[in-house]
DNA sequence: CGGAGAATACCCCATACGGGCGATTTCGCC
DNA sequence: GGCGAAATCGCCCGTATGGGGTATTCTCCG
């Protein structure tokens, strides 16, 4: 039978906050937190050694940031699922994170019930997020401006971006290389680029294919 | 003052689980369904005339799919936000739907009282999405596999990406431009392509840059 | 000690690429 | 009816690119 108990590992730097946490934690039926750190550099030499469920992560710590701090305690830490907190909701932050391995993210004034909740809600296979983290995270799928490509423009890019020359794409569309070599002229203009490499970074990036 | 009503509309081609929907909202203080469709056709031909604040749209339907869908209402309904209902958790439809311009993704065994949740939290500025889901987007976010790129290597490849020349390349780290083409050389082999374009695709795609 | 991988540097060569410039047809829209 | 955008096809030219080699140095690891 596995081991009820949800285990908790703190690491921010404000006493306060962190004795309010690791209260809130151990006072709660279910959860515990035997460990807390005031900043990464204790939280990477000490950690890895205990059993942890969850680490409650601050991103904006003195020294070595939450995000750095997820980056590398993660591969020593495998089982254990990371929750950022933080006051702002700085966008770059947020994707740093997820990139590093976050796998929640919360603001500073969630209130603890929705705390407990969250970190419920990670050891259940979830991802805990507060609602406008959520928004911006959903939001950063779409496509940002609407492509000024043509259709056949994007259907070329998109081999393009394929790593083909023109002679196969001119190959696949039935076209003459000089016809392709005209439209990637015109595509590179309208997305003021000067080569293949940044056609397809841009192309990428804006999700225009 | 503003309607306190949430207004629901409802695309969904199983008339059992349509009605069951709608009966759950209008039953419900505080949300109103009176618009509901069996397909995407007559919800395009019909909707956008009416004030609505959430659509809940199914993804697998006959005929143009949810998907689909959401892609030609939301140009037309800027004001609502669209929830996708879905049984499986196909990834695939997740990123798309989110793509198109979903705010919301469950699953369609979602208790009545989460659902409601769902629905004013993605009114609130929210982005309600089912555990699982939430998991995978954020999982999206990871790198997949571990880099096979030396730290020099993916230096370089970032600056090739930008669009640069072996030349310019070459200047910023100073170093010969032989030394830069060489690297580039082991760059293709390593991720298996033949050309910027395609080293640039497979970098941002597999999050090596 | 030996081997592997990384970083550095160089050579040759065919060709794909990007820039500049012009042209026709079609289609929609004012 | 004319104008612009899109799609099609064409030529010239200089150079950047990619593939084929070879070589030295250094470090790390078994």
């Amino acid at each position: 039978m596995p081991d009820p108990l949800i285990h908790v590992a703190i690491v921010e730097d404000d006493p306060e906050i962190r004795q309010t946490l690791a209260l809130i934690i151990n006072g709660t039926p279910g959860f515990s937190c035997i460990f807390s750190y005031a900043d990464c550099e204790s939280a990477i030499a000490d950690l890895p050694g205990h059993f942890t469920d969850v680490v409650l992560m601050d991103i904006e710590l003195p020294g070595i940031t939450g995000i750095e701090g997820v980056k590398r305690l993660r591969p020593q830490m495998p089982r254990a699922d990371f929750i950022m907190l933080t006051i702002r909701h700085d966008d770059e932050a947020i994707f740093e994170s997820l990139c590093a391995g976050a796998t929640g993210y919360l603001v500073k004034d969630t209130p603890p019930a929705e705390l407990l909740d969250a970190i419920r809600e990670v050891r259940q296979g979830g991802a805990p997020m507060s609602a406008a983290i959520a928004r911006k995270v959903i939001r950063s799928f779409r496509q940002t401006s609407p492509s000024p490509l043509s259709d056949r423009e994007t259907e070329i890019l998109r081999l393009l971006s394929d790593g083909q020359h023109y002679r196969s794409i001119a190959e696949q569309l039935f076209l003459s290389p000089h016809t392709v070599k005209t439209h990637i002229k015109n595509i590179y203009e309208k997305l003021q680029v000067h080569s293949r490499a940044e056609a397809v970074r841009k192309a990428l990036g804006d999700k225009l294919i």
